[in-house]
DNA sequence: GGTCCAACTTGGAACGTTCCAAGTAGGTCG
DNA sequence: CGACCTACTTGGAACGTTCCAAGTTGGACC
């Protein structure tokens, strides 16, 4: 049997570095990690051997012995929620940018067929058996007691979604509730006051956007004509709950639903009972995807910054990372009104119109 | 000082699980991994107190020292496109079911502002530190030469993309010239003779439903009305190969994009250009994602069966892990036409209309 | 009752890093 | 000129698994 040569596939490692550098491993493993007292020169040289001998560090070596593995996970809760893909993107450029935090993401799997998404433990386990040093949560993720219980004392920072039930985490949001104040005020300023409202229901996003709309349409004093119909983030949700609305016998002039998707849903709907958009039906969204940008549907929305908070969010788990005890903190990112066509036309309704609301150029 | 107490923080390690088992280390790791060659007892007894003491097998420790890290990567060619979710969502699900083999996702970031998505080797490189076992690419990914030397001698399976380049790798694919004559076939019924096609630029896929264009419109007779815009997979593109081609001054009746993204920027660009959708043109799109569900949209498409793709590209990949010599085969997935309304009309043209041809049937 | 075999078990040596405590230069100061 | 300090360097011990070669059982068979 020929001697089995270790030569040509055996990847670099730290010591093969350190011979051809002519220093010892400990002072390579110095260099790679980019410390900082190191002499020039020799970095230098560390620096050079390891660029010819093609050398990378191994990850799992790293991650055994070190405290950290300078790797971050992501979950989105909804992979097909465009938004999501948004934010992940930004906060993948953000880490990038933060030297040495590798990006890996994941997902909690909507449980398929079955009705209620369920909270994937096996995908987190697996995310903590990697050792990532924190968790990038985007979007509204159920189950949060669960959550909690399972990132144990990983630091956190949830994206677009509060923090409750998760200690010491921090939260990027949308300042959800101001947000859909803009959507009430463009709405009423085109002279609509039957507005009701897609959404309600569920975590904070859902009840945050709900508040800014009851308190949008009192300031309007419009409180008597508030409808929040209970609606969730995807486009089946709007559509049912706009066919459950407009069969209510109520009339509503304006749909502000709590997202894109379910805008979309409820122009589904609408066009289904044979409504023609926008002139019988103004319909708004929030988050400002491509789905809004659309021709076909042109929505009105909200545009939260995604990529800003995205970025932001990157950046508070580095922090929280570097500090994990400190206490969690909520960042509220301003958003902007996106006019466009499916809020374009005011209702046939004439003379009762107010004139705009003179708050809407202080935002 | 107080002592150090390790105990509450701690994780336990394989030992700890057998010293409460009382076993050796090496029994637990057998039964950790699955191994047949337990005797029944011990096995039960080793579960039962890993399970008291929540222990879970430390990844990177594993990964250090065996040949197999049981991860598997995937590598997205684009997030924001909802046929990549279907399909990775899939895979998940495949793998997760084939015990041991954990799933975790990665993407190419399209280099954001810039026109042309490159190849983000980055996060290849991350992948090949965590040690995964095989890599899943996900749609057509720039700059395959730089791709396959980069993953080096992975084992990798291709989805919804051709495998060349690739030594020794397997493709799963949607028989995309097949899909696309069913559409051309379908288009042709309705009565349309001007069909333009939106796409053949690129990889494998945009060239194999080009060319399935081309084979239904010689097979129809209509040779002479051949005419393929170039345009990407991005809505974007096809909105500016449609805006280019109803700019031509040539006369069409249908549009068939590569793509649900394309198709939608077609229809935008028709509709600026003051078309009547679909009465004055029709548009048809390619993978059946849920933009062609939605009822703004409605948009003729064809139904590759991403699940099932994404499915059948988790089994090979097992496959090719286990035996990674085998040479690679390619595997046609017969797609499926789903008819819209955005082809549901025939050109207003009357007398010259063929009868449907009767090859439909067979399909 | 011994021998042999199959069916399990086991201790110890990797795996490639990081961490730590203990070095060693090369100056500076008295 | 020696002591001392600062600024780097270094070898060795973890880290928690898997792999391997060498056990140890407990029957079955002669």
């Amino acid at each position: 049997m020929a001697e089995q040569v270790a030569g040509p596939l055996r990847r670099p490692t730290i010591r093969d570095v350190a011979e051809r550098a002519g220093v010892s491993k400990s002072l390579v493993s110095l260099v790679m990690r980019g410390e900082p007292l190191v002499r020039e020169d020799k970095r230098r040289r560390v620096e050079q051997a390891a660029a010819e001998l093609g050398y990378r560090t191994n990850w799992a070596a790293r991650s055994l012995s070190a405290l950290r593995s300078g790797t971050v996970g992501v979950l989105a809760a909804d992979l097909r929620n465009p938004w999501s893909m948004d934010v992940v993107e930004a906060i993948g450029r953000a880490l990038e940018e933060a030297r040495l935090a590798t990006l890996l993401t994941s997902a909690v799997l909507p449980s398929s067929a079955a009705g209620q998404p369920r909270l994937d433990e096996g995908v987190i386990g697996a995310l903590r058996d990697l050792r990532v040093d924190g968790l990038l949560v985007v979007g509204s993720v159920p189950d949060r007691a669960r959550l909690a219980e399972v990132v144990g004392g990983l630091p956190v920072v949830v994206v677009g979604a509060g923090a409750e039930g998760l200690a010491r985490a921090d939260a990027v949001r949308s300042d959800d509730a101001a947000g859909m104040e803009l959507v009430v005020d463009h709405l009423v300023e085109r002279g609509h006051r039957q507005v009701a409202h897609l959404g309600g229901a569920g975590g904070t996003v859902a009840t945050e956007r709900a508040a800014g709309y009851r308190t949008a349409m009192t300031r309007h004093g419009l409180a008597g004509e508030i409808v929040v119909q209970p609606c969730d983030f995807s486009e089946d949700g709007g559509s049912r709950a706009a066919a459950a609305l407009l069969d209510g016998g109520r009339p509503v002039t304006a749909l502000a639903a709590l997202n894109d998707l379910a805008a979309v849903g409820a122009m589904s709907a609408a066009a289904d009972a044979g409504l023609d958009l926008p002139a019988e039906l103004a319909v708004t969204g929030y988050d400002d995807t491509f789905l809004a940008e659309l021709r076909q549907i042109s929505l009105t929305s909200v545009n939260p910054d995604s990529a800003g908070m995205g970025e932001l969010a990157a950046r508070l788990l580095l922090q929280r990372i570097a500090s994990p005890d400190r206490p969690g903190i909520e960042h509220l990112v301003a958003p902007r009104l996106v006019v466009r066509a499916s809020s374009g036309q005011r209702p046939s309704g004439g003379p009762g119109m107010r004139p705009p609301d003179p708050r809407e150029a202080d935002r």
